[in-house]
DNA sequence: AACTATTTATAAGA
DNA sequence: TTCTTATAAATAGTT
């Protein structure tokens, strides 16, 4: 990627070590961003330059991500024993929970017309559709339920 | 990189959100290998799957790194210990935002005219009376949108 | 899994 | 460090 092939192995050139490590370092990162993106993944990296500068990134919370590769790989600090990583871990648990339930409200509220000053025109098209599906199926369903009521659940 | 631009957000369509994790993961960890050799940089990944499974890579050792990072970050590595109530605390947080969100998944579906398999004629009723005021909002709030376009959100 | 048309990343130069 | 540009590499959509 570049004017040249570059061969893997170290580069000897300090100055040019030093601006690669940089220009990839920041790829490298953009990269894991993405992919905790585009396919909900969970990504954690840890990045220390030769000198010895910290770099990471963490898509959802380092401590929980390594708290999350301990439990995967079997070491102590998971099931009993809970640590201090544990507990983060099931913060953040809490905090998507959160999140997720959120959306569903605000979901919920715009199927009953609520809350819709922000949406565009597309997505009321598109919420009004998903209604008229609804009580035409409801409908059908009420149909089934006169011609047969023992199906019924007597509420 | 590829036939199509790609917008920065999470994939819909199962199968090519599991085949560009695939390629994405494989490219991330290549670079990071590079990365390390290249620049003689310390370089650990920990990558979860959206189905949980678990992706590493360490140019030295993982373990060595996250003790890096934690001495570099500050963390005494073994900080109080929590107890077991305010785990199961947590636990039971967990339980009910879970159970929570059930519910709400269930009305959604509901309001989608999905699941109605054991409604009766009341409930299917007031859910036909919910949807009905929905798509009359909708149907306000698009007129309004038509006839006064600037205050929209221009999805 | 393999194939390419494209998009991205980046090596070298300024 | 930052910008530019030629080129290598990664990868999205397709088969």
């Amino acid at each position: 990627m570049g004017r040249g092939k570059v061969e893997l192995k170290r580069i000897e050139n300090p100055t040019s070590r030093q601006v690669t490590f940089s220009k990839r370092r920041n790829g490298l990162l953009k990269k894991a961003f993405e992919l905790s993106i585009l396919c909900e993944a969970e990504v954690a990296i840890v990045i220390f330059s030769p000198s010895g500068k910290l770099y990471q990134y963490a898509s959802h919370d380092m401590e929980r991500s390594i708290a999350r590769y301990r439990s995967e790989i079997g070491l102590p600090g998971s099931a009993d024993n809970p640590t201090c990583r544990t507990i983060e871990f099931w913060k953040t648990e809490i905090d998507e929970l959160k999140r997720s339930t959120e959306n569903l409200e605000v979901n919920l509220r715009h199927l009953s017309g609520e809350d819709l000053a922000m949406l565009g025109m597309k997505e009321l098209k598109q919420l009004e559709r998903q209604l008229k599906t609804g009580v035409e199926r409801i409908r059908c369903k009420k149909v089934k339920l006169l011609e047969n009521p023992d199906d019924a659940n007597p509420n």
